[in-house]
DNA sequence: ACCTGAACACCGTTCAAGT
DNA sequence: ACCTGAACACCGTTCAAGT
């Protein structure tokens, strides 16, 4: 009986991912338990954790695959203001593809740093093309970032409504260029 | 034995309150359960199930109370950008002062609109003063709540370095001049 | 009216035992 | 090496019984 209903057949990571992945995408993160996962799988609870160290490290390494999906586009010379967006818009997909994730991740910043390495560049690159000033360039990278990810979450949990976010991003990128010129002209 | 552990003195609404006030405070919103909630007050936690309907009502009910404090500042006669700035401060002591309440509030939204209720009408005011067109006046609102709640609870998690939030609440009110701006010359 | 104990259906996780 | 069952310490909540 050791073999059980799962008739030998090795459990992989792959596996216990994909079906913790099929839980959470369909009843967010708060359907996700280790008992229904193994039930998914029909193994044994326990057997989970001879792969997996416990629950948070699985969500933690599952949020980390999520944003090695997230390609920031390369500088192709365009104005920044377009730059911006597109790179808003590339982080808004993901999300959007993954909302009830999108939320853990907002909610464990630990796990969002680590989990968007890759933008951070580049929004590094737009800003400093777009002239902010070094020495904000990381306050006004943390702000953007927050607002973006916010609006995100609020889109997600229904707190503001669709076809917004194209208008939200004129907001900040006018905010951006009146920042920009005050710091030129006091300069 | 009926009075049991508390003596005869009879459980109110009030306690109960305070004491998962207290528990929320300390450990968050995941700290919170009815059975420890029951031993912080000496009590059976069936008790509990006599004053409250259930957890979830516990936690929206207390999401209300917190919401309540909140006091939009009257209009003083200051331009739009000031009292935009005030009323954001005012949003923000109360967040900070509940950073986990304000977090489950944030990802709860049917929460979030009912606790809420003043904050949108101390902001259509100042929009509508600062010259933000009637058509998109629910629009801008949003955007800007979303931001702003968004920023909030970075500032909360640690997603965004402390005493930034005012240059944050600029970048707005820069990008908000803009916009009202370009609708004044294209009208 | 208010409180209680026992019970049910869940959790995550440990540990000793099985193949 | 991989899997398992029994067990522990938790959850929220129902329900019949107590005063």
């Amino acid at each position: 009986m050791a073999a059980g209903p799962r008739r030998g057949v090795p459990l992989t990571r792959e596996e216990i991912y994909a079906a913790a992945w099929r839980l959470i995408d369909a009843g967010g993160v708060e359907a996700l338990s280790m008992r229904k996962l193994a039930a998914e799988l029909t193994v044994n609870p326990m057997s989970l954790y001879h792969h997996v160290e416990n629950k948070t490290a699985l969500l933690h390494e599952l949020c980390l695959r999520v944003g090695e999906q997230m390609a920031p586009p390369p500088d192709d010379g365009s104005p920044w203001q377009e730059q911006l967006l597109a790179l808003g818009r590339v982080y808004r997909e993901l999300a959007h593809a993954h909302p009830a994730l999108w939320r853990y991740v907002f909610n464990h910043p630990e796990v969002m740093s680590a989990q968007q390495g890759g933008l951070w560049e580049a929004l590094d690159r737009i800003l400093l093309l777009a002239g902010v000033p070094e020495h904000d360039l990381r306050t006004i990278a943390e702000i953007l970032s927050a607002f973006v990810s916010g609006f995100i979450v609020s889109e997600a949990t229904g707190g503001v409504r669709p076809d917004t976010f194209d208008q939200a991003t004129a907001l900040l990128i006018g905010g951006l260029e009146a920042h920009i010129r005050a710091g030129r002209t006091s300069a």
